[in-house]
DNA sequence: AATTAAATTTAGACAAATCTAAAAATAGAT
DNA sequence: ATCTATTTTTAGATTTGTCTAAATTTAATT
């Protein structure tokens, strides 16, 4: 019985705002008990602080967060479980966009987004298989497991890499819609080899040779791409 | 700026709970200028009267319905055309779920009614053409196009069928899971070749050859199940 | 330690979607 | 044609999630 009540609680009785705190909290650390603030939370999800406190109070009744008036909210064991569920969904939704409807991956958040609130154990269980199990959504972030383990990445900023280096490019920082289309349009795609040149002084600019070719990039672009010395 | 707005309102600025009105609406008929009652509609969503007259009023003011006080409401073009658009969505769901993730034709309904409410017109063209625009969904209903043309059917019930006549299987009326776990363990499948061999006056019920078998079926059963002439 | 600035919470209001109970309108039967 | 039973609507309440504005707490500075 018990088993069946966490299960209907959580997958079936989360409303899908209060599904979309938690995975907010998440992002901003609060899976590593930190205390997240208010505000934070409130300007992520843009919206006001005062609604924050409310939902921080209710999330905080239904054992998803701890919540200290005037400190803050922490992810629960139990809210770290969801979150990483919803996560995993918005991810496998994620890559199903990009691998089987040739959506470009600066379209797919905010559909998935959508499709991250779809109850269904069987429906995200068979899209999984359907995908052939994807550990890396199409940003290169990693897909937590069904039994909530979080696949770490071992691998650092472009824009900490000492001269010399290579390595290949496995996913990005920052994956706004502008940051993709500009690495779309200079063929910066995951997967690439990408060896560091030199490194300039005044700029902190980059010159790196990238699948042959030669280009220099900013810091700015550096500094949100992740890169790995060794092949998946 | 006319044809934006439209696009915006019918497709973003809609409910879950006024698509939900407007689909049930149709089902039950509204979209051939009938006047469906109150009564009608809140039995068929499991509310009650009073919320569906708020309702009536809402979809009154956006055009999606004419209500006439204690008349009824039927379906004005835009919201014939908005409901055809989301049984358009609910039956590619079921499709994908069955041809693409495996679900049985008995478990896809309760998801595709959380699927069919995702907004996103580029996901609902690609996912047509991913199921290699399909026109029917696992049931035999057809699925409205893109541009709201309604597929029309031409097929009789079983039980409407002359003694010795054959036709295929190709729909059902009844979809509820009790009635397709029946025709599952029966093997009674869409597409399945059927020939009436004879009825039985006393309980109406039809013996036939399917599939090289012979088996007698209730009436019951017989007015559930479309069959037609020639393939499709 | 007192004061001020910033962050946070409370209190009260609102919109959406629902409900219950009472009132009004319709339709059916005599 | 009237009465009655049923259907439908109205009025007012509830829940969820949000907001604004005011009050409170914390933190920073002198």
């Amino acid at each position: 019985m018990s088993n069946k009540n966490v299960f209907l609680k959580k997958d079936f009785l989360m409303t899908r705002s209060e599904e979309n705190y938690l995975k907010t909290i998440f992002h901003l650390g609060g899976g590593d008990s930190k205390s997240i603030t208010t505000n934070a939370i409130a300007e992520q999800m843009e919206t006001k602080p005062s609604s924050v406190t409310d939902m921080a109070k209710k999330l905080s009744e239904k054992g998803l967060v701890d919540y200290v008036r005037y400190q803050g909210v922490s992810l629960t064991d139990s809210g770290i479980k969801t979150a990483l569920s919803i996560i995993r969904k918005h991810r496998l939704w994620e890559v199903f966009l990009v691998e089987k409807l040739d959506f470009n991956w600066d379209e797919v958040h905010e559909v998935a987004e959508q499709l991250e609130h779809i109850k269904s154990e069987k429906l995200i269980d068979k899209l999984d298989e359907l995908l052939d199990f994807p550990k890396y959504d199409p940003h290169g972030d990693p897909i937590p497991t069904k039994d909530g383990k979080f696949q770490e990445r071992d691998e650092k900023l472009l824009s900490e890499m000492a001269i010399n280096s290579t390595g290949i490019c496995v996913g990005v920082k920052d994956s706004s819609v502008p940051f993709l289309k500009f690495l779309d349009k200079n063929k910066i795609a995951l997967g690439n080899t990408i060896k560091v040149m030199d490194k300039e002084d005044f700029d902190n600019s980059l010159r790196i040779q990238m699948e042959g070719k030669e280009m220099r990039i900013s810091y700015q672009i550096a500094s949100n791409l992740y890169v790995k010395k060794n092949d998946r």
